[in-house]
DNA sequence: GTCTATAACGGGATAGAC
DNA sequence: GTCTATCCCGTTATAGAC
């Protein structure tokens, strides 16, 4: 692995760990070995570095999502597999996580990479619900949009919840009150 | 106001505007007025004086939701009013925001505070729930707990997608999915 | 109770050799 | 491309006068 791939994925780790303002450089550099010179050859800064280890996360995400994704299913049940892959309750969401930082928040650049993300991923269910809608499964005035939106909050403040409590518990319950609600979009 | 009040209200709103790692005792004092040696004979330190500030703006939180509800309404208005009642959604929740970051998870009091007042809340959210399953306004078999799970998830998961986005609009939807949600345990 | 001065430390970035 | 040495600054806390 290049020195800038080790960077790029000793950031991301810590950047789940800690967050962004409290992941300093010599963490960086301890973690992934590198020195000080080759941190400021491959990025302007701190800044530039978290920016590519955001993308990367978000990147393995969504693949992520599209592997595990098999559109030959009924909605409902594509969103369950949803549901029930996330792991980690109590590290947060890798991008998610990170949009309660001032500091994340007052860079666009860093923003607009968990913007995306996260605009991807309600995108997603939105998609996956309508196909279901279209196929029949779904009742015709569902909507769609909200449902989405709501799976989605779901998700991420199930992980404050599980981080509050350090146990995985509240967010698992907040799962099963999502999955009811879209129980009850079905025909 | 007496210098400790300043203080712990100048504390609450920087906790809310910059997060806890990010807020300085420097800029506490700049906002509060008092000097240093003020805030370190009030408090034992930075974190000490955010313990306090933290359980001010959790005990304002509690005393606005219970004096705006009323119980004599049904109880889907009650949930209704409450999500209503949502107020900066750029800013975050003042208490569920703090919780992504690492040094208040690493204190257990800190984490504490938040912990007991998310508890509260989503306590509240099931007990009105519950009433209004035993007044026959809701389906006998309502999950409750998980309905109010994922109430108070939307909430604190709307203000991640809020700050993302840097608009409104994504917890309004998962708003509204969370109130057709509620919509569908009706009898 | 409140003030200012200062210590001790770590954060982020730069310089310049190799 | 990578290394070490160094700079400047802000953070947190303490000291001690008033």
């Amino acid at each position: 692995m290049s020195t800038r791939d080790a960077l790029v994925e000793a950031t991301a780790d810590l950047l789940w760990e800690r967050g962004y303002s409290a992941t300093s450089p010599a963490m960086i550099l301890a973690r992934s070995g590198a020195g000080q010179g080759s941190m400021y050859h491959h990025f302007r800064g701190k800044a530039d570095l978290a920016r590519a280890a955001m993308q990367h996360a978000a990147d393995e995400m969504t693949t992520g999502l599209e592997t595990a994704d098999d559109p030959s299913l009924p909605a409902l049940e594509r969103v369950r597999a949803f549901l029930g892959s996330l792991r980690d309750p109590l590290r947060g969401c890798r991008i998610g996580r990170l949009v309660q930082d001032a500091e994340v928040v007052d860079d666009d650049d860093l923003r607009g990479v968990a913007d995306q993300y996260l605009h991807g991923l309600e995108q997603w269910v939105t998609d996956v619900l309508d196909a279901g809608r279209a196929a029949g499964e779904l009742r015709p005035d569902a909507d769609t949009a909200a449902a989405a939106a709501m799976v989605v909050a779901v998700v991420q403040g199930g992980f404050v919840l599980a981080r509050a409590r350090q146990d995985a518990a509240p967010q698992q319950a907040a799962v099963r009150g999502a999955l009811a609600a879209l129980d009850a979009l079905a025909v």
